[in-house]
DNA sequence: CGAATGTCAGCACTACTGAAATCG
DNA sequence: CCGATTTCAGTATTGCTGACATTC
């Protein structure tokens, strides 16, 4: 009785200053956030992020190997042997041993998957316009600007 | 021999347009690099977020219940009974009965436990300061304004 | 032989769900 | 009985590590 019921992420109680200050706390609180948007949206139509990540990639450079699939999306081996499986379950794209290098698998895109492509780029888009509706134009640039200067710098190997 | 060798993540292909292009994965990349500095610094002394929240709370707040915890901190009120199980552990909080509901705790700070949360403060307080150093204080002020404002907006159920 | 590739198993942390037991 | 509190068990995703067999 003395805490009202509180929704799921409602805080009857103030959040603490000194959580309030830290700032990685803020990037992860609205990171955290922003995700479940995107990926509750994407998960609607049974698909996650590194689906659009394999497929866009396959739409930009055409047919590649799962290592260059790894090093363009930044998603692991071990991780893109599991997301190939799913895309390739569903037809989206076809894994084919590469006939010149017996090592590698040659991935690429269906009809199918170019489909899929567009619904899960409509479906970003969409919600990246939800997300970024308070700001306009010029604060939308700042924004990404200043965020891309931050993963530079803390993307930076070496430093840390 | 085609790839050359790549570090953890470095990307010796070019990231596709359409990945750069989504601002969830910039935001997210952004976030994820930052939160693996930060739990990074606290791992090196055996800490994890949780715990910082927690004993900060009960530094501003005093003694709790697990409840009162779960709301000012936003974690899980299943997943405080683990923190504060490690905090008790160690030394840093004591979990006693409330004589007046014997339902709840009361989690109370111990001396350990404000020095324990000194300790972490600093390590946080380093660990920000390394993220921010590329901005000056009026860009500071900028990325955690448009930040603030994103969080609000992102945060507010009922819109999603 | 050394290096690249794909695959599998597994871990850690976070966020989140559901259910049970106790008590008010 | 309803609701609050604590606790346990379990799930999903992501990021990441190590090992192994195969092939270049």
């Amino acid at each position: 009785m003395e805490t009202p019921a509180e929704p799921r992420f409602g805080h009857s109680d103030p959040t603490p200053e000194q959580l309030r200050a830290q700032f990685g706390r803020l990037l992860g609180m609205t990171a955290g956030h922003t995700q479940r948007i995107v990926n509750g949206a994407l998960a609607d139509v049974g698909a996650r992020k590194y689906h659009f990540a394999v497929l866009a990639t396959l739409d930009e450079f055409g047919p590649s190997s799962q290592a260059q699939l790894s090093d363009r999306t930044g998603i692991y081996r071990s991780d893109l042997v599991a997301t190939v499986n799913e895309l390739a379950a569903d037809g989206y794209v076809r894994r084919e041993a590469d006939p010149g290098d017996r090592r590698r698998n040659v991935v690429s895109m269906t009809e199918a998957g170019g489909e899929r492509l567009g619904q899960l780029a409509a479906i970003l888009t969409r919600t990246n316009a939800a997300i970024l509706a308070p700001f306009d134009a010029e604060e939308r640039e700042r924004l990404t600007g200043l965020l891309h200067r931050l993963l530079e710098h803390v993307a930076d190997r070496g430093s840390w």
